[in-house]
DNA sequence: TTACAAACTGAACGTACGTGCAGTCAGTAA
DNA sequence: TTACTGACTGCACGTACGTTCAGTTTGTAA
């Protein structure tokens, strides 16, 4: 594989499992193999490094979010992002672990500032699409909320509750949904 | 005021600014006017002053959830928790900056480990006692529904949103929890 | 084969940071 | 006054880490 790529496959993973901040690039290379010199040749810094990572995760929430976007009901669309926002969260911790950290700690929010306002306001336009055409009345306000009760759920299944009933927990979101 | 005390209140904001990697003890001493072997003195490491703090803040939590669950309904107890939440996202952000943070963040996660757990076991424990009263067949998926929908509106009021409708949002939460 | 660019190395530099420690100073009990 | 304790200082040590850069290798087009 391309060095390059398996650079940044690598300091995903360890990215998110240590944090930005306790992640020497040492160990990045150590583990790809690689001289520190590299990792200034592809990106720059080690800033860099993060930025590109943190844009590519973008790109799948976009991508995972504009596919199935044609001839569905709103409730219908609602259930699918749904389905794929817990098989996400269940196939791939460590993809919420990433973005969570970068979003709460101070320090990579001020590097990755635009990105983060660009992704944020895509995910709300995406999801008030959606309760425009349920209730225009308070698609903000329920689309926010939607968002925040998706956030908090990865926050807690993440880690603060090791039995966090993950199976149960989305049947009730699918009911309350369906509902809707 | 006690140097001590100070000491811990300086640090409780810069930690929850600028993250607690990102905060050097040098900071937080020139900010408090001690010197570092104070900090050593009185905590015996930074790390030993960052659990000090965030047991602080959980014996704050503990009084929050405790002083008033005597005599009223689990529907009373509901929304006042939800009026303390919300008057308190608004009034300390800072706050909940901070936790997020530590519960976040791989590196602080690990030297608060069993802090974390203490304290998490507990907020589940009182919003499960409120839920038994309302649903005992479904008060865990539900507890954890409810703690989750908080922290993840906290989560994007205070930092991925910057125009969060957080006083809509705490109309429709008292909305749908007085219908319960 | 030559020439040039991109990939890549390795070592060195500078510095930022947590910890340890010897020592000063203030308060207090005998 | 003496002796003891805890608050507190200031410096220095060690080291961990990001960056830089001169130089080497690899790939590729002419």
């Amino acid at each position: 594989m391309d060095k390059r790529t398996e650079l940044i496959e690598i300091a995903t993973k360890l990215f998110s499992e240590r944090g930005f901040e306790n992640t020497p690039l040492s160990i990045v290379c150590e583990t790809a193999n690689v001289s520190k010199g590299l990792i200034a040749h592809h990106f720059k810094s080690k800033n860099g490094l993060l930025r590109e990572i943190f844009q590519r995760t973008t790109d799948l929430i976009v991508e995972m979010n504009t596919i199935d976007s044609v001839s569905l009901s709103a409730r219908e669309r609602l259930l699918q992002l749904l389905e794929s926002f817990f098989s996400q969260l269940q196939s791939d911790k460590l993809f919420f672990q990433f973005n969570l950290n970068m979003m709460v700690q101070p320090s990579t929010r001020e590097v990755l500032a635009d990105l983060i306002e660009e992704r944020s306001s895509f995910i709300l336009k995406a999801t008030r699409n959606i309760f425009d055409e349920i209730d225009p009345e308070n698609s903000l306000v329920k689309s926010h909320l939607f968002i925040a009760e998706l956030d908090g759920i990865a926050l807690s299944y993440l880690g603060v509750y090791k039995e966090f009933p993950l199976e149960q927990t989305k049947e009730q979101l699918i009911m309350k949904y369906s509902m809707i």
